[in-house]
DNA sequence: GGATTATAATTTGCATCCAATATAAAATGC
DNA sequence: GCATTTTATATTGGATGCAAATTATAATCC
């Protein structure tokens, strides 16, 4: 199969370093071979996982070097899977690199949510079309549908901020793997992670106020749309729910700079 | 400066799964110092470069074990860059990895054409709509169209195949920056390198038959209707014109399937 | 004292070394 | 002769070594 799918497989779930591009599990890879062994993960794959899971935590701010030996100590381990680690980050774009200076945490652009707010619309609203046009959306993905909305509405009304976001991600994640497309699907996943980040970084959690329960009221409708099969309008909700989302995020953005 | 800034600078871009792109050229990230030195691209920059170039050129079949020591004795260097680059590959998606058995070209999925064109449909529609609307495209970035255009032209007309979808790629993704949207651009470069690869090991130089002039048109079309400001029949247009694409494509397939 | 140069200490980037594992080859059994 | 076990070889994954470059610190000059 693909690269692809061994790229998701994982899903270590919870934690925001692991879900996205992430290949945590090589076993899913080694199919060809009939499981052969346990498998388990190279240290740089861990590694790769603790450092990313840092910055996203926001724990290693942007703009902070990363020193081969200083994580290696931190971790436990030499210098080799480090590099390497580091190297799959700046690949990934976490991480800028300056040849004979290092490695350092990447900086956040103050727009770069709205960039990424716009690739969520459109990578979103073509995978919805997707999803109902083809063959549709069988029962048992609207049954998973149902349960991750359960779950995104428990975090809502428990006021958990950063499950509230975790799981609102899972909703929109799995609606975008109905398309059948991989690379939508993948690259969703990148934004969702990006976007956390930054959310983080700016110190944004959403759903303090009345905004939390209409994002509800949204995916609800998102639901029945497509429960109903009515494409067009399941289209312009989502399309509406980030829209709003968005000038949600740029109020708060607003504020932040002008205080 | 944001890493985006340093991560455009070169064409050959990035991963499809990451939001990121790749950074070619580090020497871009070092304008900020006011170029301190020369700053020559790094060994593993270097032999990622070059493994990527021989999987992107087909050179390296899917499924193709890749040695260290083989690539190594290739490049003549040592083992450790090329295990760097194996890992930014393995990030990117090219290259898969099985843990004590080593890196493999990734398979290339059969309908990975069609969901490239779905993600090339999302993001080209969007990023045009928005590089319309902002503040419109001026006459500068009007006329590096133009001159796109041109060598497109020329590059179709000469029947130059793999120059063609080149300048193809050149002509889109620059019209794609032009929203302004760093992730829409390194998305849909991103994509374009997989699609051209992808073409590559179906065999697949379009442009042969009639359908060369076709895009050619539609270009033209696209053109003056960005011109005109008319933004949704340049957004009909360029729907068209990547539907009508991946149709002739669709057909090679079949053809190749069953002969 | 503040700036500049010289020296020392880190740190990077690449090469090499080594143990664990996997693959290939040879030997053995039936 | 074919499958299985044993032995040998090659390869991976990680640790360490080392030169070149960078950063930090001390010494020098004005």
């Amino acid at each position: 199969m693909s690269i692809h799918r061994a790229r998701r497989g994982a899903g270590l779930s919870g934690s925001i370093a692991t879900v996205a591009g992430v290949r945590q599990a090589p076993a899913a890879a080694a199919k060809s071979a009939g499981a052969t062994s346990p498998s388990r993960a190279t240290l740089d794959d861990t590694v790769y996982g603790r450092i990313k899971q840092m910055i996203l935590a926001n724990q290693f701010r942007p703009g902070h070097k990363l020193a081969h030996q200083h994580i290696a100590d931190l971790l436990h381990v030499s210098r080799t899977p480090v590099r390497q680690a580091l190297e799959r980050l700046y690949q990934e774009g976490y991480v800028i690199r300056i040849p004979a200076r290092g490695f350092f945490v990447a900086e956040i652009d103050s727009h770069e949510a709205r960039d990424l707010y716009d690739v969520r619309m459109a990578l979103e609203t073509v995978a919805l079309r997707l999803a109902m046009s083809r063959e549709g959306i069988a029962d048992k993905q609207f049954k998973h549908l149902l349960e991750l909305q359960r779950i995104y509405a428990k975090h809502v009304t428990e006021n958990a901020l950063l499950e509230r976001i975790l799981s609102d991600r899972d909703f929109h994640v799995y609606l975008a793997s109905l398309s059948g497309n991989r690379y939508l699907e993948d690259m969703l996943s990148a934004v969702f992670e990006r976007l956390i980040l930054k959310r983080r970084v700016d110190g944004y959690w959403p759903g303090r106020g009345k905004r939390g329960s209409a994002g509800l009221k949204e995916h609800e409708g998102l639901l029945r749309a497509i429960r109903a099969g009515r494409t067009s309008e399941a289209v312009r909700i989502i399309e509406s729910h980030l829209r709003e989302a968005w000038v949600q995020y740029e109020a708060h953005l607003l504020q932040l700079a002008a205080p």
